[in-house]
DNA sequence: ATCCTTATTGATAATAATTATCAATAATAT
DNA sequence: ATATTATTGATAATTATTATCAATAAGGAT
């Protein structure tokens, strides 16, 4: 007995999936917390880390300092608005295509594309 | 009059730039602190974030959370070891390349790639 | 060169984000 | 059903970053 299935990891789990905005940990409790009010931060903030760890969450990291998350862990890049501060999914990219441009004798296990600028909405001029 | 050039923010600029090992903001000021123990930490925080907004420092993010600073600006990308959790350059990405696997109605302003996996050295069993 | 204005600094307090602690609870092997 | 112990919930502790504010100094004006 190693680790152990629990209801809190898997409303964890199971609220992240549901949101396709690549929430903050801050987002992504207020959600759970909202229809689970026994279910505490710190135990949203144990396991993220362990569904990360395991390989069922993606973590995003961006120069904005907060971690952001992901269920979606299908390979794909990702577009941060500098205005707006929203992410958005590029499906575009091929990771095979980026793995060519690197020299094979490196072992690479993961590879993360960001890319950044002002999305179509902030650039019409619709303001925030 | 708007912005002055001071010695702090020079000593800032000067002593990232003579790292090139991608320092986290304690690393640098604990280099910048030991030659010049009245520069505070606020103001090596501010000068880099000064810097990054400029465009003369480039900020990288990781998963692992805190954040790296590059003084060098030229695009290029960057390998992160998960076990020695140093990070090292990659030159042989083009972003061009990955440009092209854009939509270009979208308007980019900055490209990221970040690889992560085993460094060659701790490949080959050198223990930390 | 001296004076003025105010951006910047240094020191530290405040805030925010994350991790550690620990008794109580609950998952699962026996 | 019982025993073991991973996990939880609540909160304290820690860490990272930002804000505050009086003192300093950059650099334009005189």
């Amino acid at each position: 007995m190693n680790t152990r299935k629990t209801k809190q990891k898997e409303i964890v789990y199971q609220v992240l999936c549901q949101m396709s905005n690549h929430p903050t940990i801050k987002e992504l409790y207020d959600v759970i917390h909202n229809e689970n009010p026994e279910l505490g931060q710190a135990t949203v903030y144990r396991n993220v880390a362990k569904l990360v760890e395991e390989g069922k969450v993606l973590k995003i990291s961006t120069p904005e300092g907060i971690e952001h998350y992901d269920a979606n862990c299908k390979f794909h890049s990702h577009f941060l608005c500098s205005k707006c501060h929203r992410i958005f999914d590029i499906y575009t990219i091929e990771s095979k295509d980026i793995m060519k441009m690197v020299d094979n004798s490196l072992h690479v296990s993961r590879v993360q594309v960001l890319l950044e600028g002002i999305c179509n909405q902030c650039q019409s001029g619709v303001e925030k």
